[in-house]
DNA sequence: CTATTCTTATAGCTTAAACCTATTTATTGA
DNA sequence: TCAATAAATAGGTTTAAGCTATAAGAATAG
């Protein structure tokens, strides 16, 4: 049986007519005759009723077309959807993003994304950089935004933008004395991080020099699960932290009892990239996603240093 | 696309695996894939992740799948379908009885022919030869129990018993009298007949040397629409009719008002034959069918005279 | 009553595609 | 580094789907 056998099967049935059914499918007469011939032998019943001059469809043979009809129809259906997936520029985009960039950058790409390509709707997975790369492999999401370099040969990465580094700390901290911060003044400072396993707090500790952190536990309960905890302790005066730039346009870094300061330093940002298997099929989703990213970064991060 | 192509995907989203779903498939594993890779071309869209080692299906691959399945079963169910009516003896048997047959027949059948062919559905019509062998042309009905000759050689006729005719007259008539009925008794009888278009009232006429009926106006009004309706007109003196031999068995023939009387006379029964298309593909479920009608008719009608 | 037309079936050949085996390429694990 | 595994590629064979031409049967027109 064939979906091309039920197709002929159909237009005799509607023509009640060899030749006609077989201009309608464009193929000879005879090829069509043969084709349903068979078909009758394969299902082992008579689907028409012939004579020299007519054809007849036998009651069996209606409920046989019946049926065909929905084969058919189903398979119409399947070409449809293939259809609708054919751009890869259309269809769900599964995406991973760190907590620390999640909710700062998925809203300055929504709406232009949904504008531009309107058909491509993205899947947001928040999670930690290993989780994230472990489910890339498992194909649980197509690419993921990342503020870690990854060297595994299975990924590609496009390098989007450099995000700098904020100093946020208790308005009558004793830094509000300072002018500039300096590097000094960062590797003393009271600097609160994220919990383990997110990578901003790797790398606030890299900007300030801390590479002995583990031995501080005094301090390892005060490692906040978001950065609107931890700007939150900020504001209670609990100490200082560092705030990636996308983050300081929230209603949370404008606190009244928090200062946000500039690090004039070098090395201060970290590098966010996109990254995805080498072998997903969409690049030209992945290419477009990149776009629309950096069309809708605010000025403090657009540009990339290298 | 096609069926196969189909088949090979769902097997390589069950095994994620080309050479597993190849063995699944009985076929080679290049077979399979260049299947799956004319299947990825044809519907523009990449269905299969791959590496050299090994293969994920896409979320828009998922999505084909499923559909694929949907397909799958369709066509599966088609497959059942004509299963279910591969049997000539299973699947539903159209048959057309003229009304003078009809109630006394096809009572005596049923029960036998649903024992020995509980597949074969029996659908029934009622109506005059005209329109069943109209109907016949149309495949409107598959075959048809007639009390006629029928010449179109379109037809086929399997000729299955002579049904006797018998007299019924009131019981204080005339010709309660005599011992025997002779032919001059009917050809001046005082019969009720059954409406135009019956064969019933043709046969009787007949057998009564009536053959200019039309000049006879008065009693047309009296002309039956059913055999039931005859006999109830005989019940109450409106004269005698001639009924056939299987309808003797009924209530309304038993009525203490009416006497049954049996014509020994030459020619005075009706042949009734089975009739169907020529064409007709289920030859086995007619014959099957008329096996059943002989094997449970009464002895009053159980020989064929030639 | 014959000729023409209409329609399906058959015959014989051609083309396209599906399939196979053997081989290549790339990756993983020992 | 080598064996094992898995998918892709190459090249040739077989199957089946297609074509044209024609036959055969039935209806219609002259």
């Amino acid at each position: 049986m064939n979906l091309r056998d039920l197709k002929y099967l159909v237009a005799v049935a509607d023509t009640q007519h060899f030749s006609k059914a077989a201009d309608q499918c464009f193929v000879s007469q005879p090829t069509l005759s043969g084709q349903i011939k068979k078909l009758e032998q394969e299902l082992g019943i008579c689907l028409f009723e012939r004579t020299k001059r007519s054809v007849e469809t036998t009651p069996m043979g209606e409920a046989i077309v019946a049926q065909a009809r929905r084969v058919l129809e189903q398979a119409d259906g399947l070409r449809q959807l293939a259809q609708s997936y054919q751009d890869p520029l259309v269809g769900p985009l599964r995406m991973g993003v760190i907590p620390s960039l999640s909710p700062y950058i998925i809203p300055l790409i929504l709406k232009p994304l949904n504008k531009q390509y309107g058909q491509m709707k993205l899947v947001i997975s928040e999670e930690l950089t290993d989780t994230l790369l472990q489910r890339l492999s498992k194909h649980e999401i197509d690419a993921a935004l990342l503020a870690t370099q990854v060297d595994d040969p299975d990924f590609h990465s496009i390098e989007l933008f450099d995000e700098p580094f904020w100093l946020a700390h208790p308005v009558n901290h004793a830094l509000s004395q300072r002018k500039t911060i300096r590097q000094s003044d960062l590797n003393s400072a009271d600097l609160l991080l994220l919990a383990e396993g997110h990578c901003l707090a790797d790398q606030a500790m890299e900007v300030c020099n801390w590479h002995n952190r583990e031995a501080q536990d005094d301090l390892v309960d005060l490692r906040a699960a978001s950065l609107e905890t931890l700007l939150r302790m900020v504001a209670a005066g609990f100490g200082s932290t560092l705030i990636p730039a996308l983050a300081l346009e929230t209603a949370s870094a404008k606190d009244k009892d928090i200062s946000i300061r500039p690090l004039n330093l070098p090395d201060t940002y970290r590098r966010i990239s996109l990254v995805f298997r080498n072998t997903f099929p969409r690049r030209q989703a992945i290419d477009a996603f990149a776009g629309i990213v950096l069309d809708n970064l605010p000025q403090s991060v657009q540009l990339i240093k290298s």
